[in-house]
DNA sequence: TCTCCTTATCTTGACATCGAGATAATGGAT
DNA sequence: ATCCATTATCTCGATGTCAAGATAAGGAGA
């Protein structure tokens, strides 16, 4: 290592290095970025994991609970409402809810103004367990970011809200 | 909206919204963090699916694809390889090996130093069509990126080498 | 050479997801 | 009242993934 100052390669640099190797006719740069959100994402998700474990859940469990609590008391939405939420196919839904009921956290109930759909509502149980599981959540949420710098954390914030506009546009 | 600079609310706030009415008591920083990675990498996902789907592939057969074309010629590494480089489970890439040869695009060789083991390699059209569309993959994220600032990217690229090296201890 | 541990890949079963089509209720228009 | 386009959810088949166990070859030591 003859670099003046010190450089770490990491897994995307390798890549990207082999790529100007191979094709150097191809501008990478875009390429050592989207790479990096994708083993961040990665990363974070791992981490995350575990501790939906602990409480017998995975993201996708997680995920329905989690909402069904942050649109507040009575805790009931559709599975349209939900659909909405999570960005996930109907098909998808329709087993997430299939399997939370079974577990006893969620609940089918009807609705009364309009019975093509039905309420999915989380139980006593469902209550309680997300209740501590997001607490744990955002405890390990805060641990995944620990290292960072208060004022780094919110520039960070700032370029991905600012990379999520360049996506969609 | 009194505040006096203007802020576009998106869905990520609206999440951490939520929580802070319906459970201030826990601090939703982090979520407001790992949430935008998590939706930047969708975003990214389905940007670049459409330019897969052009060649006839898709993210996981891409990754096969693109990691033996980058390994440089012949274009072959064992499976075992393959597994250490993408990351997934062996039945998973197993499954993938299958289903590219079965497309042509890769063909199982002999391994003339260990015969427990073979050779994956890229098939004629498999070099081909990586190469075709390696080109039009980096152009695609390079669209994705369009929009920042030159210096944007960099900073961004270094907070995200930060909070990778965060997450993992 | 035989044994046994290790390494490399494949097989299998469970599960999550998607997307297209099926089913059923709503609500406006005639 | 009836029709029909719309809305809401479910069903079903295909795919992709993982984890654990099975299969098979390598390699070290007795």
């Amino acid at each position: 290592m003859q670099s003046p100052k010190p450089f770490a390669m990491d897994h995307v640099d390798f890549i990207t290095q082999q790529w100007e190797r191979e094709r150097p006719d191809l501008d990478v740069t875009a390429m050592g970025v989207i790479g990096r959100v994708a083993r961040l994402y990665l990363a974070y998700q791992r981490g995350m994991h575990a501790t939906f474990a602990e409480f017998g859940l995975n993201a996708a469990k997680f995920d329905v609970l989690a909402t069904l609590r942050r649109s507040g008391a009575p805790y009931t939405l559709s599975p349209g409402d939900l659909l909405k939420a999570t960005m996930v196919a109907s098909g998808t839904m329709t087993n997430r809810i299939d399997r939370l009921e079974a577990d006893g956290l969620v609940k089918r109930e009807v609705n009364p103004e309009d019975s093509r759909s039905f309420l999915v509502g989380l139980t006593e149980e469902g209550l309680a367990l997300v209740d501590r599981a997001v607490t744990a959540h955002v405890q390990t949420q805060a641990q995944l970011l620990e290292g960072l710098e208060t004022q780094e954390v919110e520039t960070f914030k700032e370029l991905l809200s600012k990379a999520q506009a360049a996506a969609n546009s």
